[in-house]
RNA sequence: CGGGAUAUAGCGCAGUCCGGUAGCGCGCUUGCUUUGGGAGCAAGAUGUCGGGGGUUCGAAUCCCUCUAUCCCGACCA
């Protein structure tokens, strides 16, 4: 390709409205436009990166699933089916066609392949089978932000597939687990599969595929010894003893009239944060028999709302209660919460089980119980795992501690079980000649997302940095002073066609600009290879060569070049 | 949806408090010079000052209202 003929938009000032540095320099690099909030424009840079991470996830899921393409547009019924017409809130973006029927712009597509192939396959012999598409999805995101990393609509990879037994989708989910690693690997990021929460969309086992990168918008948790790593949703807290501690002070009624936080109690009494415990209410579900249930963590720990919400005595969403509330049922305001005489259910965290000697309130106002412990001065109640893991814990698996890190979310591997076949009546006939409910796995890849991710992870001061697996050119060659030297335009030319013809994806920057002006550019743009004709170097036989985090150039033999790429590149 | 902010040329911003002919830098156009790290000189073009309403002799500026965008929170396969 040649820089005179591409739409080459660079900006040398950085939007105003953008956020984090991917989005910075995808508008600055001339990648994308934004059209409205959450929708981008894809300018011809932007899309050769695109195109080729669709390629490579395209080859390696080609290796184990058949590729589909089905409607972004999707009918009310199939998700009236599933009972997610009414369960999706606003996020669903819905519309009437002219006949006045109701439509949603498909935001995932579990509907619509399950009621493909409850058409298409009848008989347990032609399972199991895996699908994928690659489409734009539309979510309407309450805050759509950071350019393409959270944008309404983006490009996704999805794949399902339909299983007779947890075996076959168990066997179907390690490999694409291991396709997920061949993707990322190729695609040059550095990731980490972890385990993770399954969230909203149900089922049982998942992994998410996070790149990491200090602007991630997930805490991801790793032990030392590179045995577990987890979502900081689903990351086991561990207790940091076996027992409590044997008691060495009495309880004791104490005023704190300042003390309505954990912070303001340990600075005015002197406290170790650690022999504190925290109380929250949180609406219980109907099930439960009670209306609120209270969550007792240590002062220093912090609630995991996903694992509060999972447990069966707590309501969901979970829903804080309200200060008039706390006030109507315990008698006292929120500083001054605590597990004793507390007339509601109680659940504690692990931590706190193993606390002796703790402060807590004392559910009356301005007051605090200092020297507790258990079985002692209250009995144990309900032991749960309530918090988030803090650098530091001990590893779930036993192996080592724990550390965290931040990462982005590009990849999420589900094993779904039954909730879709079921609620869409989803058979086929097995062995036995009667009709068996299909289990499925689903295994989405954020295309778009990947791209903003890829220059979090890969970016300097002058600009991106591309992986050259999905660079939007391998090569650029930029001819110093051609509209004065012959040999310099000659040697360029020779050089652009000999590498498009040893198959090398090349950028000849022919513009008529100056040499600094295009360094510049083709920094920010973020091409890895960068090949300068000058006419002082083919007079020695020479070229320079830089690599795009290379903080010097270095001269090679004209004649070598193909090489010399070739290895730079191992090809 | 709650809290905070912004909206002036393609981009980044000043001007608004204190009403009086719309500005700066970058970019863009033309010419000449220049060409190894975002060139210099000269001449130019570009604005319903986010929309609507009001106050006023007069509104980018004051008042009301709507809209859009950004940040924090809640939400998020």
């Amino acid at each position: 390709m040649r820089a005179s003929q591409l739409l080459i938009s660079t900006l040398k000032e950085t939007p105003a409205d953008a956020e984090v540095i991917s989005h910075q320099l995808m508008l600055r690099a001339g990648m994308i436009r934004r059209l409205a909030s959450g929708l981008y424009t894809w300018l011809p840079l932007g899309l050769r990166t695109l195109r080729k991470v669709e390629r490579i996830v395209r080859e390696e899921m080609d290796k184990s699933a058949q590729e589909v393409l089905m409607p972004a547009a999707q009918p009310a019924e199939l998700w009236q089916e599933s009972g997610r017409w009414e369960q999706y809130g606003p996020e669903l973006l819905r519309f009437k066609d002219r006949h006045d029927r109701d439509f949603c712009v498909g935001p995932t597509h579990e509907e619509v392949i399950t009621d493909m192939v409850r058409r298409e396959i009848k008989s347990y012999k032609q399972l199991p089978i895996n699908l994928y598409q690659v489409q734009t999805k539309f979510r309407d995101e309450i805050r759509p932000r950071f350019g393409v990393m959270r944008s309404r609509e983006f490009i996704m990879k999805d794949a399902y597939s339909f299983h007779t037994s947890q075996e076959s989708l168990q066997e179907t989910y390690d490999v694409m687990y291991q396709t997920y690693c061949n993707i990322f690997d190729r695609l040059g990021l550095n990731y980490r599969p972890v385990l993770a929460d399954n969230g909203s969309i149900g089922g049982s086992g998942s992994h998410e595929f996070h790149v990491l990168a200090d602007s991630g918008e997930d805490d991801i948790v790793f032990n030392t010894e590179g045995t577990y790593a987890a979502n900081i949703e689903k990351a086991e807290a561990v207790a940091s003893k076996a027992q409590a501690d044997a008691p060495t002070e009495e309880m004791r009624l104490v005023d704190t009239p300042n003390a309505k936080t954990i912070e303001e109690l340990v600075t005015q009494f002197d406290l170790n944060i650690e022999k504190t415990v925290k109380t929250l209410i949180v609406r219980a579900t109907e099930e439960s028999g009670a209306q609120f249930v209270a969550l007792v963590v240590r002062g220093d720990h912090s609630l995991n709302e996903i694992k509060a919400e999972n447990l069966a005595q707590v309501a969901a969403p979970l829903t804080f209660a309200t200060e008039d509330e706390i006030r109507a049922v315990i008698g006292a305001g929120p500083g001054s919460l605590g597990p004793v005489n507390l007339p509601i259910p109680c659940i504690v965290d692990r931590s706190v089980a193993v606390a002796s000697d703790f402060g807590a309130g004392a559910n009356i106002d301005d007051k605090h119980y200092f020297g507790l412990n258990w079985g002692r001065d209250l009995p144990l109640p309900t032991v749960a795992d309530l918090r988030n893991v803090v650098e530091g814990d001990a590893s779930p698996d036993g192996k080592g501690t724990l550390s965290i890190k931040r990462g982005i979310e590009v990849g999420h591997i589900f094993q779904l079980g039954t909730k879709y076949s079921e609620a869409m009546k989803a058979t086929v006939l097995g062995e036995e000649g009667k009709p068996v409910t299909m289990i499925m796995g689903c295994y989405g890849i954020g295309v778009t997302r990947v791209v903003a991710s890829a220059i979090e992870q890969n970016h300097d001061e002058s600009g991106i940095i591309w992986p050259e697996a999905i660079a939007p050119f391998e090569v650029a060659i930029v001819p110093m002073n051609a509209h004065k030297s012959e040999m310099v335009r000659d040697a360029s030319e020779k050089l652009y066609a000999d590498l498009k013809a040893a198959g090398f994806d090349v950028l000849f920057e022919d513009r008529d600009e100056r040499p600094g002006f295009k360094f510049a550019d083709l920094e920010l743009m973020g091409i890895p290879h960068r090949i300068v004709v000058g006419e002082r170097g083919l007079k020695e036989g020479q070229l320079e060569y830089k690599g795009r985090r290379d903080a010097e150039n270095t001269m090679i033999a004209a004649d070598t070049v193909l090489d010399f790429l070739k290895e730079k590149m191992s090809r």
